[in-house]
DNA sequence: GGTAGCGTTGAATCGTTGA
DNA sequence: ATCAACGATTCAACGCTAC
């Protein structure tokens, strides 16, 4: 049971990408702009990648990924000697050297998928990296000196972690997950509106608190063992998704494992590119996501942000007729009144300007919403000019 | 009411520190393994010293501190101005001690005071650091460069966070403290059972949930201006020196700011010494600690934890499969329908909102509690979402 | 004397679009 | 590229005032 399963229906719901009407999986869609280069003109799509990733991200056109979610390991495979997440494999080696020569292993593998990762990314791409404390401050550090730009550092507060068997110190409950855009000036995605929506109104913290992947959802073998040791819960890659991506975008995962990235992806009308070195992984990913039932376009389609809503200039709202050019407008306290022109200004005083402008002037403040500063006198009371603007969309989405 | 001041009494209490039976203030002791060393026999106990604190840490005597805890600027790099919706301007950190020109300056910086804390610490100490997703993940990779064993990292979870007023990232709702052994073979000093038992016998988790410091707690100068625009909460502290040191342990706060360190330290009965380069900040500390009354050991128990209902997000009950993405709601009479998003959002028609919102608008109220409005179809009968919420809160209070 | 209501505030890397 | 206009945006705790 997860959020990815359909409970009332078992019907294949194929969904189609909202901005191409391509079938979402298993068709290559063009890079437009580089052809030009002459650049390699298809991306990976819906794919599964078997073999190193920086090298696998070095043959991948750039500026071609929406989003990156990266798990790497918390220990080099390809160096052999590095620490191990838990301490019991490490003693005691007092030895200088050789410690800095192992961060510095790690730091360079790190600091060579980041920076790979960075290539591809379109310039308002944002990626997020899942980390402990073994690894993840050498992650966000690099991170910051190759260039991209923080937006917040998550954690995952776990409900059911494992206890500390010893306890020597405290309950290692949570992991961090740092979210950052390409660089400081991109644009990223941010799906605010849907957040606060799923919860209570309130704005979405950066603490999350969810299961760890168990249950049905682990994947077995058949002798029942976990295929993989660190597979991350479903939940927490749709909470990424859902908040930092567009349907269709283009989600790249380097550690791709067993595909929860992928999966999620499917389901949730996303497209993903998959890197993973280990066959046997990549094998169980695609099994995986071969059988997700993706969730039908209305559930996971981007709600509209005011953001997004169609401009409407307060003068429509004149030549509607919902104002009258000679009415007056007051705020929701009645402290100050000014009257609207035929033009689509308002006037207080000896001052003309737009609605925004004569509403700072009323407030002095250097700037103001007059949408939803100013109201009108109706029967039923005031009502606020960002009330009357709906009205007027709603009449511009139904024609 | 701070977690220092006692609520019952007013009457002085003198606490003796137990292990050497010494007052606990204003009387330095010998550090005796130093003699024959010929180094400085005694350590500023108890004291705030004005200037660098690099350059007053290298005139202490090596391996005399039992602990460290630190609160470094974050070198948060801010922009222009942040005002509320409001327009009221937010009181931003923009003090000149949080500036650096780069991240090699910061890093410099950091390596510097990390590298003579090491030096001061006994064998067995350990270090706490305490920043933001500015700095925090710099100040983690140094540490450990520097041969530091990290022990855990803990996530201050605020209660009451600054909210994202401008809608485009997470509430930054939480900071992050490392916890760093000298060495990987330091015997370090941590109180399980005192901390299970604070906790309803349950493992102290790594993440903490505690408020900011406000109300009477914060320093405020004649104006009414808080004195330092980060003092952080005693309780905070309280929890580090509980878990993490023993009655009589030296503390050394290179960042004393105004002293909160060495208000808890006192009231617990350790020893402190703190570093501040403002003679204005030290002033205040030097004051405020004088005021303090040292608790009696046994009436300090492990700040509780706040147990009022948590809030759960309807988010979670798909997150949970509790409810699918795409299925129906219903109200009690099945007179309305809405359909449930992945995002925890509800649709109805065109309009996608929150439970409440959607509920609001289905029955053409203001507002609506969607928990004790909507049902969801199971075998047995609509089932209200309040239900639902009631088996999630359960299963958090299991954890 | 309670309490409802209003104002203030906290370590913050907090726009977008079109001319 | 720069500039100006548009217009979107907050939660919990605390303290003071009015009733």
């Amino acid at each position: 049971m997860g959020i990815l399963r359909t409970g009332t229906t078992s019907a294949a719901v194929r969904i189609q990408v909202p901005r191409t009407g391509r079938p979402a999986l298993q068709s290559p869609i063009k890079a437009p702009r580089l052809e030009a280069a002459g650049l390699p003109l298809e991306l990976p799509l819906d794919q599964v990648l078997v073999g190193d990733c920086v090298a696998a991200l070095e043959r991948l056109p750039p500026a071609s990924v929406d989003l990156v979610f990266a798990d790497p390991p918390y220990n080099l495979q390809l160096g052999g000697d590095l620490r191990r997440p838990d301490d019991s494999l490490v003693d005691a080696v007092d030895d200088d050297w050789d410690k800095f020569s192992s961060f510095a292993d790690y730091d360079a593998f790190t600091r060579a998928w980041l920076a790979a990762c960075r290539r591809v990314l379109k310039p308002d791409g944002a990626l997020w990296v899942i980390g402990s404390y073994h690894n993840i401050f050498r992650v966000g550090a690099i991170l910051q000196d190759l260039g991209f730009w923080m937006l917040n550092d998550i954690v995952w507060r776990k409900a059911n972690p494992m206890p500390n068997f010893r306890g020597r110190r405290f309950t290692n409950a949570h992991e961090t997950l740092i979210w950052a855009a390409r660089g400081a000036s991109s644009k990223y995605t941010f799906h605010y509106e849907a957040l606060k929506g799923g919860n209570d109104d309130l704005q979405m913290r950066s603490d999350w608190y969810l299961p760890l992947c168990t249950g049905e959802e682990r994947l077995k073998d058949e002798a029942g063992a976990k295929v993989h040791p660190t597979q991350k819960p479903e939940a927490l890659l749709a909470r990424v998704m859902l908040s930092a991506s567009n349907p269709g975008d283009v989600i790249l995962d380097p550690f791709f494992g067993t595909g929860t990235t992928g999966a999620v992806a499917k389901a949730l009308g996303r497209r993903f590119i998959g890197l993973e070195r280990d066959p046997v992984y990549a094998a169980a990913a695609r099994k995986r996501i071969a059988a997700i039932e993706p969730l039908p376009p209305e559930a996971y389609s981007t709600a509209p942000s005011k953001r997004s809503e169609p401009r409407v200039p307060f003068l429509s709202l004149v030549e509607a007729g919902l104002v009258k050019a000679g009415e007056s407008v007051t705020d929701e306290k009645r402290r100050h009144k000014a009257t609207i022109r035929a033009d689509g200004t308002l006037m207080l005083g000896p001052a003309v300007g737009s609605i925004h402008k004569v509403g700072a002037l009323a407030q002095g403040l250097p700037s103001c919403n007059g949408w939803t500063f100013w109201h009108v006198e109706r029967p039923a009371g005031l009502m606020l000019l960002d009330v009357l603007r709906g009205e007027i969309r709603a009449q511009m989405a139904a024609a």
